[in-house]
RNA sequence: GCCGGCGUAGCUCAGUCGGUAGAGCAACUCACUUGUAAUGAGUAGGUCGUCGGUUCAAAUCCGACCGCCGGCUCCA
C-alpha cells in the first residue's frame, strides 16, 4: 500500500473513533490501525452494537469529513501524557509500555523505552499515534469510505485480555476504487472453495457426521487419489520409503513424544479401553520415531525417508474451522527424514527443492516462505525448553535458506513446539492466510525418544529429524488448489476429463464405443446423454469446468472421429479419435497445465 | 472458545402488520433429434435447523441448543 493510501487510512480510523465516541459516550480506544484494504479500531462500547448501527456511525464520520479539519501533530512527554489520556485505560496502558520500551509503536516486543510520545488532533479529536496522516480530513473522499462489519477482537491479540468491538472499514482515493474493491470481493467469493466444492461436488460438510468432518464425493475422491499419486512418485524418486500407522495411540507414547504437555488443547480427548488411555493422533511423528528405533539404525541407513499420508485429528475450536482449508479430521502428505546433522542442509534443501517442483506443476506463485522460530517467552510453554538447541537448529536453518538463495521471512513466536521450521504461506480467496506446507526441523523429540544410529567410528549418534508436508494435507491442499484454479483443474487432475456429447440419440451408441476405449485407455470420460439439446450439454459441461468436450454427430461417426472443444470455449475442431486419444494421453500423463 | 450476523425445496432466493408456503434453476416424465454456452410442456419435491414458550393462531414474536457465515484467538 502506498503511503498515501495509509494514512488515508489511518486518518478515516481517526475520524471513526472520533464518530464513535460522539455516538457512544465513555467509550474506551484500543488500537486503531491502517490495513491492506482499510482499517479498522478497536473500542469498548458502553453498549453491545451490531451491523445496523454502522451506517448511523458511517453518516457521522461523513458529516466530519466535510469539516476540513486538519491533523495536528503534537509531542507529549510520558507524564503528560499519561494526565491527557486519563480516562483511556488502553491508551494509558501503551503509554506505559512505550514508556518501559516494553513494546515499539508496532507493538513488537524490545523496543528503547521512550521518553515522549506523539499525538495527533483533527476537530475535538486527539488520538495517541505515531502518524502519519493526511493534511485534513477533506482529503479523504467521501464517495469512497465505507464500513464493512463488527467482530469481536481481544486486546492486543490475547485471548486473556478482554474482548473488544472492532469496526473494520475501508477507504479509497476514489469512488471508482472502493465500487473495483467491492467488485473485487464478489469475483472472490466465486472461486471460495466452499462454493466451488458443493458447485463440482467435491465434498460435503454435513451437521450430522460433525464440524469440520469432511466426507468426499467421488469428484474429491479423484482429486485425492491423483494427489497421492503424485506425491509417491516424487518421493520414490527422492528416496522415500513408505510406512502405515494405526489412528490411536496409548496415551505413554504422546507423554513421551511432548505432545500431550505442549499440544493436550488440540487433541481430542482420550477414550478408555481396558484400563488404558488411547488417543486419536493429532501428528504421525511419535509411531515413525517408532518404526526408526525399531532395527538397529547404521549411518549407511541415514539418511532414513519414512512416509505416509497419514490420519491425523486435531480438536480445533469451532470457530477456527473453515471448509477444507481447517478440518478436524485430515490426511497429511508426511515423512520424517532421520539425518545425522552433517547431512542436515542437505536434506532440508532437498525438501525446499520439492516444495518448488511442487509450485511450478500448479503454478503456485503467490506464497511466502515463512522462516518460523520460537520465542523467549514461550520456553517451556509452548516450547520446549532448551534455549541452547534452539538457537542451534535456528542458525542451522537459516543459513541452510541464505545458501540455497531461498527468499524468506523470519517470524518469532510461529515455531513448532520441537523446533524451528519453514512454512509456507498462501491466501485463501477471500484472503485468509494459511500454512499450506512446511519444513520442521525436530531435536526435541530424537532426545525424547533416545533415537540413535551408529556412526562410521563405530559410536552412537542422535540423528536430526526433519518432518515435512509439501502437499499439506489433502483437506487444504484440495481447498487451495479448488481456488487457485477457480475449480479448473488440469486435465490430469479433473475428475472428469472430458464429456461426450451426442447430437442426437443415434449417436448415443458411437459414444459409448468412443468412452469405452477411451476409459480403457486410462482416461475419465462420461457420456451426456440427457434429451437435451446439444448447446445445453455443452454449456453444463463447461459450467462443469470439464477439460475437453467432445462433441459427436453424424460426421464423426462416420470418420471414428470427435469433434473437440476446450472448456474455454475453443473449438480444436474434428480430428480422429486415435488423435484426440493421444493428445489427451500427453496432456494428462505430463501433468500439463495446457490443454493441447 | 469469544464478539456479531444468518438458518424457508437439491441450489439461489421471495414470503408485508402473526392468519397453515412461493419462484427460477436442478430432478423426474413426455414430446422434439437438434452442429458448439440454457427446446417446450407436464409432474413431483418443504414438520420453514431443533426443542421449548407466548398466542385463538407462529416461517414470522421470545428463549435455549445445533449448524453455518464475517472476524478474534489458533493452525497442516
Amino acid at each position: 500500500m502506498d503511503e498515501k493510501l495509509h494514512a488515508l487510512r489511518h486518518s478515516a480510523a481517526h475520524v471513526m473513533a472520533q464518530a464513535v465516541l460522539e455516538l457512544y459516550p465513555g467509550t474506551k480506544l484500543g488500537f486503531g490501525p491502517a490495513i491492506d484494504d482499510g482499517f479498522y479500531y478497536d473500542f469498548q462500547l458502553p453498549r453491545p452494537i451490531t451491523t445496523d448501527d454502522l451506517p448511523a456511525i458511517e453518516a457521522r464520520m461523513k458529516a466530519i469529513l466535510h469539516g476540513k479539519h486538519a491533523f495536528q501533530r503534537a509531542e507529549l512527554d510520558i507524564d503528560a501524557a499519561r494526565a491527557q489520556f486519563s480516562d483511556q485505560p488502553f491508551k494509558v496502558e501503551q503509554i506505559n509500555a512505550l514508556a518501559a520500551g516494553e513494546m515499539d509503536e508496532h507493538g513488537n516486543a524490545g523496543a528503547n523505552a521512550a521518553a515522549s510520545v506523539s499525538t495527533y488532533t483533527h476537530a475535538t479529536f486527539t488520538d495517541l499515534c505515531r502518524g502519519p496522516h493526511a493534511a485534513d480530513t477533506g482529503e479523504i473522499p467521501v464517495d469512497a469510505l465505507k464500513l464493512l462489519s463488527i467482530a469481536g477482537a481481544y486486546w492486543r491479540g490475547n485471548e486473556k485480555n478482554p474482548q473488544l468491538t472492532r469496526i473494520y472499514g475501508t477507504v479509497w482515493e476514489s469512488k471508482k476504487e472502493l465500487d473495483d474493491y467491492l467488485w473485487r470481493l464478489e469475483e472472490a467469493k466465486k472461486r471460495d472453495h466452499r462454493k466451488l466444492g458443493k458447485e463440482l461436488e467435491i465434498f460435503i460438510l454435513d451437521e450430522e457426521v460433525g464440524p469440520g468432518l469432511p466426507l468426499w464425493l467421488p469428484n474429491g475422491g479423484v482429486l485425492i487419489e491423483e494427489l497421492e499419486a503424485l506425491a509417491k512418485e516424487m518421493e520414490h524418486n527422492a528416496g522415500y520409503v513408505r510406512v502405515r500407522t494405526p489412528h490411536i495411540t496409548k496415551e505413554a507414547l504422546f507423554l513421551k513424544s511432548g505432545h500431550l504437555p505442549y499440544y493436550a488443547e488440540s487433541m481430542y480427548p482420550p477414550m478408555e479401553l481396558e484400563g488404558a488411555r488411547y488417543y486419536l493422533k493429532p501428528m504421525n511423528c511419535p509411531m515413525h520415531h517408532k518404526l526408526f528405533a525399531a532395527v538397529p539404525r547404521s549411518y549407511r541407513d541415514l539418511p532414513l525417508r519414512l512416509a505416509e499420508y497419514g490420519t491425523c485429528y486435531r480438536y480445533e475450536k469451532s470457530g477456527e474451522l473453515f471448509g477444507l482449508m481447517r478440518v478436524r479430521f485430515m490426511q497429511m502428505n508426511d515423512a520424517h527424514l532421520y539425518v545425522p546433522e552433517e547431512l542436515f542442509e542437505q536434506e532440508f534443501m532437498g525438501v525446499i527443492d520439492l516444495y518448488l517442483k511442487y509450485f511450478k506443476l500448479f503454478a503456485i506463485d503467490k506464497y511466502v516462505m515463512r522462516f518460523s522460530t520460537h520465542s523467549a517467552e514461550g520456553l517451556g510453554k509452548k516450547y520446549v525448553d532448551n534455549p541452547a538447541l534452539w538457537a542451534k537448529t535456528e542458525e542451522m536453518v537459516r543459513r541452510a535458506m541464505i545458501h540455497g538463495g531461498i527468499n524468506f521471512v523470519e517470524v518469532p513466536g510461529e515455531a513448532a513446539f520441537y523446533g524451528p521450521k519453514i512454512d509456507v504461506q498462501i491466501w485463501s480467496a477471500i484472503g485468509r492466510e494459511f500454512t499450506l506446507a512446511t519444513n520442521q526441523v525436530d531435536f526435541a523429540q530424537p532426545l525424547r525418544f533416545d533415537l540413535k544410529f551408529i556412526n562410521k567410528h563405530g559410536q552412537e549418534e542422535m540423528p536430526l529429524v526433519i518432518h515435512r508436508a509439501p502437499l499439506s494435507t489433502h483437506e487444504r491442499m484440495v481447498g487451495f488448489l479448488l481456488e487457485h484454479f477457480a475449480g479448473a483443474f488440469p486435465a490430469w487432475l479433473a475428475p472428469t476429463q472430458a464429456m461426450l456429447v451426442p447430437i442426437a440419440d443415434r449417436h448415443v451408441e458411437y459414444a459409448r464405443r468412443v468412452a469405452a476405449q477411451l476409459n480403457a485407455e486410462g482416461l475419465r470420460v462420461k457420456i451426456d446423454d440427457r434429451a437435451d439439446r446439444m448447446n445445453a450439454k455443452i454449456r453444463d459441461a463447461q459450467m462443469q469446468k470439464i477439460p475437453y468436450i467432445l462433441v459427436i454427430g453424424d460426421k464423426e461417426a462416420e470418420a471414428n472421429a470427435v469433434a473437440v472443444r476446450l472448456r474455454s470455449g475453443e473449438d480444436l475442431k474434428a480430428m480422429p479419435l486415435a488423435t484426440f486419444s493421444a493428445l489427451a494421453k500427453k496432456i494428462v500423463g505430463e501433468r500439463s497445465l495446457e490443454l493441447k
